[in-house]
RNA sequence: GCGCCCGUAGCUCAGUGGUAGAGCGUUUCGUUGACAUCGAAAAGGCCAGAAGUUCGAUCCUUCUCGGGCGCACCA
């Protein structure tokens, strides 16, 4: 029995259909469109985190990208978008690490071997959730070339950028006070950080100046470090401590001599203008402790505990105790003058919100100059264009200020680095324990354990005094160069997760395999879809990730990954919070996708993006979108009727030939055959055709939606089809359906289900898939 | 401390150097061709405030206030 085309559309079965259609016609695999598509478009997705689900971010951000893809693909371009996920290393450890907690157990009990099993069986559970998610949402990525940054020849191209940046000296090992998350138990690099103002005290301390009845008083948020001081610092400019300069201070409590030191980086103005330095646990006061030669006393450990450098007052308690401890010795001694209110920022570990403690351990550094010059020069020089254009400046503020990459963390989940180790010490006994691979970190021996070093093959040890010897090597070696005998093993460190994501656009497309002789074999993947022309992403990953990525493709593929990059809105609440799962303010997509469809979700989320840096998101939008949608199937229903086609007859038959053909070339408009209303719809198409392209190439995606809203609800419905009539020529009723069909094409990027549902129905001499139609150009 | 975004109708937002628009909401009217998830119409805004540039500013400049954010500092 033909069924009715029903009143209201539908948007459930329909568009699961869709979806199912778009797969088995192959179409998103670029290798199986028509020959009219040649020249390659492509954009790899930001792999989300396979800890993730879709949220609102992520749905924007994949509308936008199969805006610009289906509008290419319908241009005739080969077109390749890339899906994948990313291993996330912290974020990752972190969520199974909860899971088994809960379970009663964790990853210590389990050991790093087992652990690392429970992780990838986490993976295939659930790691590719917000892929099905992104499907939901009609994204036509193509699926047969997923990736995850952990696969087998993703984990080959990590190692061999490493190699790599090794061969050509830009990576060191070396001691220096870095952010140490101890919740963690991992370095973080600077971007890992986030910043949250906390009310707590400044505290005000006097320090007896020796041999003399003076005292110099210094004000400090962190009480327990001064157990850790090595000296008293003021501006050399400083005439109230002129003359104190060189003097020696007596260290309260622990009563040790310290010197009084001139340093520039001194504000005269903050707290008492005098400051106390502590080298092992402040990075400013370590850059003084550099240049005045001072003793790193480590009075932290990686624990988050005090060490017994500490002193018996202290040693093994955590640092908030501690610092009650302190204060009360100090008041008993005299030395403490006073405290005050005070405000400020709190360094915390982006993945899991524990203050960072600064403390020197050894760990692996990439030098940024050279790599931040050339993807500075890449934006300078208009290569690579930020949209809107205002990102630029952030990303060249990073870059021109950039430090070098602490690239090593100390967890389990992720590249493990391709360095081996010689097992022998210096006595010739085997010291397999020296470097216990599966074993957790606990206190000060992770010092220890991370001062492995050594150098051979051009590793360069700065500031270390180690002397344990590595290699770089991809695979392990057989036999260890050093000593001959014994079985090396191989660093127990593993890289930043931005390291690995900062190859995405080239490593997804099968470098190094099929890249020789400094460029990608002809032929291979790499030749035809690198580079990519759009990468569109969250704003919070500009430097993060796509500066990485902009020199990470210039240095390996000797050509920049990218041309144009949309920073897309971020999507906030609608009085203008963070949408946050834990708050409960967040909108979950899926949610919107079963209430009103994923093209009315997406027409919601686009409509909104106006070019500003947030949205503040309505749902009502959505409800817009559904009736939109509506109306579109409506009219659609009225011009099949017009066209003199029943329902029932089209559905039971293919359309006549001599019928008005949908792909047919509508004739000029001013064809004296037509009236002037279809003049002038045509006309106002052709306005709304120009004016669409020209925002979509503009990356202004709402403004695009709103024009083509307007155009078919007001110009098109409104004004043109309710003025039909049933007297108008042959030629009218090509317009009718004519515009409507263009308008579907128009359409179809934004809301692809129902655009590709109606052309279906739509007579056609030969059948063919709205997403290989041309497009109106 | 430096910088970015924003402040336009009740709500969410467009917009232009010549005193303003959409969607939703509200009010009124309207079902003989598809849509009541509809059509026609209406009400509703000293375009945050101040000063300046200009013949003229919501739109340009500066400052102030308010909201959000980034970077630096964070002793």
């Amino acid at each position: 029995m033909p069924k009715e085309l029903e009143k209201q559309y539908n948007p459930h079965d329909i568009e699961s259909n869709i979806y199912r259609i778009w797969t088995e016609s192959g179409f998103f695999n670029p290798d199986n469109l028509p020959p009219r598509h040649t020249k390659p478009f492509t954009i790899v997705i930001p792999p989300p985190n396979i800890t993730g689900s879709l949220h609102m971010g992520h749905a924007l951000n994949a509308t936008i990208q199969d805006i610009l893809i289906r509008k290419r693909r319908m241009e005739g371009y080969k077109t390749l978008w890339l899906p994948g996920t990313d291993h996330a290393g912290i974020a990752t450890q972190n969520v199974v690490e909860k899971q088994l907690k809960k379970d009663g157990t964790s990853r210590h009990t389990l050991g790093k071997e087992k652990f690392i099993e429970k992780i990838w069986e986490w993976k295939e559970q659930y790691g590719n959730t917000i892929l099905e998610q992104l499907k939901k949402l009609g994204s036509s990525l193509d699926w047969s070339r997923t990736r995850f940054t952990m696969d087998d020849d993703y984990q080959e191209a990590v190692k061999e950028a490493f190699l790599h940046y090794h061969k050509k000296g830009l990576l060191y090992k070396a001691e220096k006070v870095i952010n140490w998350c101890t919740r963690c138990a991992t370095s973080l690099s600077d971007l890992e950080l986030e910043y949250e103002e906390v009310k707590s005290k400044l505290y005000y301390i006097k320090y007896p100046i020796k041999n003399s009845k003076d005292y110099i008083t210094v004000a400090t948020t962190r009480p327990e470090t001064m157990l850790g001081d090595t000296a008293v610092a003021v501006n050399p400019k400083d005439t109230r401590y002129k003359d104190m300069v060189g003097k020696t201070l007596i260290l309260p409590i622990h009563h040790r001599d310290i010197p009084i030191i001139a340093d520039e980086k001194v504000e005269k103005e903050f707290g008492t203008g005098a400051v106390k330095v502590t080298p092992a646990h402040d990075l400013l006061d370590a850059e003084i402790g550099e240049r005045h030669n001072l003793p790193i006393l480590k009075v932290i450990g990686p624990d988050g505990k005090m060490t017994t450098e500490a002193g018996a007052i202290c040693n093994g308690l955590k640092v908030n105790e501690c610092r009650k401890k302190v204060i009360e010795a100090l008041k008993q001694e005299h030395a403490f003058e006073k405290e005050e209110d005070y405000t400020h920022n709190v360094a915390r570990c982006h993945r899991c919100a524990t203050p960072i403690e600064p403390m020197p351990s050894m760990q692996w550094f990439l030098k940024m100059k050279d790599l931040a010059q050339r993807a500075i020069e890449e934006v300078e020089s208009g290569r690579i264009v930020f949209h809107p254009k205002r990102w630029e400046k952030v990303y060249f503020d990073w870059l021109k200020n950039i430090k070098d990459w602490t690239i090593s963390r100390q967890i389990w989940w992720g590249h493990q680095l391709p360095v081996w180790y010689c097992m022998q010490d210096q006595t010739g006994r085997i010291s397999n324990s020296q470097f216990p691979i599966s074993k957790p970190m606990s206190k000060n021996e992770n010092l220890k354990l991370s001062a492995e070093g050594g150098s051979a093959f051009g590793g360069k040890i700065e500031n270390s005094s180690a002397d344990e010897q590595f290699m770089v090597s991809l695979k392990k070696p057989e036999q260890c160069p050093f000593c001959g005998h014994c079985k090396m093993e191989q660093s127990a460190d593993v890289l930043d997760t931005w390291f690995s994501s900062a190859l995405w656009p080239f490593a997804t497309l099968g470098w190094p395999f099929d890249f020789a002789q400094g460029k990608p074999k002809p032929g291979s993947n790499l030749a035809t879809y690198y580079p990519t022309q759009v990468l569109s992403t969250a704003r919070d990953i500009v430097n993060l990730w796509v500066a990485r990525m902009i020199f990470s493709g210039m240095e390996f593929m000797g050509d920049k990954p990218f041309t144009d990059i949309i920073i897309h809105a971020t999507v906030l609440t609608k009085d203008g919070k963070r949408m946050s799962k834990s708050l409960g303010t967040g909108i979950d997509p899926m949610t919107l996708i079963e209430k009103y469809g994923s093209d009315a979700t997406r027409f919601g989320l686009i409509w909104q993006t106006m070019g500003n840096q947030d949205v503040h998101w309505s749902e009502e939008h959505v409800r817009a979108g559904k009736k939109f949608l509506n109306k579109i199937w409506n009219a659609s229903r009225f011009v099949l009727q017009q066209i003199g086609i029943s329902n029932e007859q089209f559905l039971i038959s293919p359309p006549e030939a001599d019928l008005p053909q949908a792909d047919n070339q509508f004739p000029k408009s001013n064809s004296q055959n037509i009236t002037s209303s279809d003049k002038n719809v045509l006309e106002r198409f052709e306005h709304t055709k120009k004016t669409v392209n020209m925002h979509i190439d503009t990356y202004e995606f709402g403004h695009a939606l709103h024009e083509l809203y307007d155009f078919f609800w007001h110009t098109y419905c409104d004004t043109y089809l309710e003025h039909i009539k049933t007297t108008d020529k042959e030629e009218s009723k090509k317009v009718l359906l004519y515009v409507l069909s263009e308008s579907l094409k128009l359409l179809h990027p934004f809301i692809p289900h129902i655009t590709e549902h109606i052309w279906a129905m739509l007579p056609h001499k030969d059948k063919k898939m709205l997403i290989i139609e041309e497009w109106p150009e």
